[in-house]
DNA sequence: TGACTATTTAGTCAAACAGTCAAATAATGG
DNA sequence: CCATTATTTGACTGTTTGACTAAATAGTCA
């Protein structure tokens, strides 16, 4: 249908990947709110200032984020707002996937492994 | 605004990162032409149908993809289209930061980071 | 059953990554 | 300039991950 150059794939992965982080996740969570400061959202992560500029670098990098700085603080805000259409649209594939499981199987709202009984009588 | 669990962060972290490897992409986008094999799939991506079968049992774990058998050779196919939705915004997001840099700064198209100028007077 | 094919798994290796502490850098105020 | 505070970067560590080969499994057919 499309053939599509390799350095295109490698971009759009690592987009992906800039997501695939439960604390990069929780960073863009809390920039929701607003702009803030290193600090802050170190403390609020519970990890140190250190980390958490490491993967605000890294956001920043990827186009999630822009920077402003003040002082001798810096600020993070997001600088694109898709950010939250797409965690939003994954949300909504996993809730579809759970409430399917929980339809089919029972009803364990946890640790969903649904692939082992598929065609083994 | 929203204090978001943890365990959730995590699942939407490692649904994104299905995503964040380019051989899967390829994968996803051969699949988009509609169902193939593993042997097929292992040719077309050029790798060993070991590794392409440990990527299509990681996805049909997450719920991307679904199984069918039929003799000995197994079809995988897109249990999820929405990917695609994924995918496209990225793609948009990617191709609008690319445009900006190129109106910003001069115009390679390749190789952006363009982080060092931004705002410290 | 045994030969044959297709897929999956086990075991291994090297590269990438998240996290830490400590040192380096940057901005401000005395 | 020196001290202070905030952020970034360097060096290191344990873990994860993508790739490979080789062996194991599953299904088909003579």
């Amino acid at each position: 249908m499309e053939k599509i150059p390799p350095e295109i794939m490698a971009q759009v992965a690592s987009y992906f990947q800039v997501l695939s982080e439960p604390t990069r996740l929780h960073i863009l969570n809390l920039l929701q709110e607003g702009e803030c400061n290193v600090g802050e959202i170190a403390q609020r992560c519970g990890y140190t200032a250190a980390n958490i500029s490491r993967h605000l670098s890294l956001m920043t990098k990827q186009g999630l984020l822009e920077r402003r700085r003040q002082g001798t603080t810096v600020y993070y805000r997001i600088a694109d707002p898709s950010v939250y259409a797409l965690c939003e649209l994954v949300c909504g594939n996993l809730a579809r996937r759970l409430l399917q499981a929980a339809q089919v199987s029972g009803g364990w709202p946890q640790d969903a492994s649904p692939m082992e009984h598929q065609g083994e009588p």
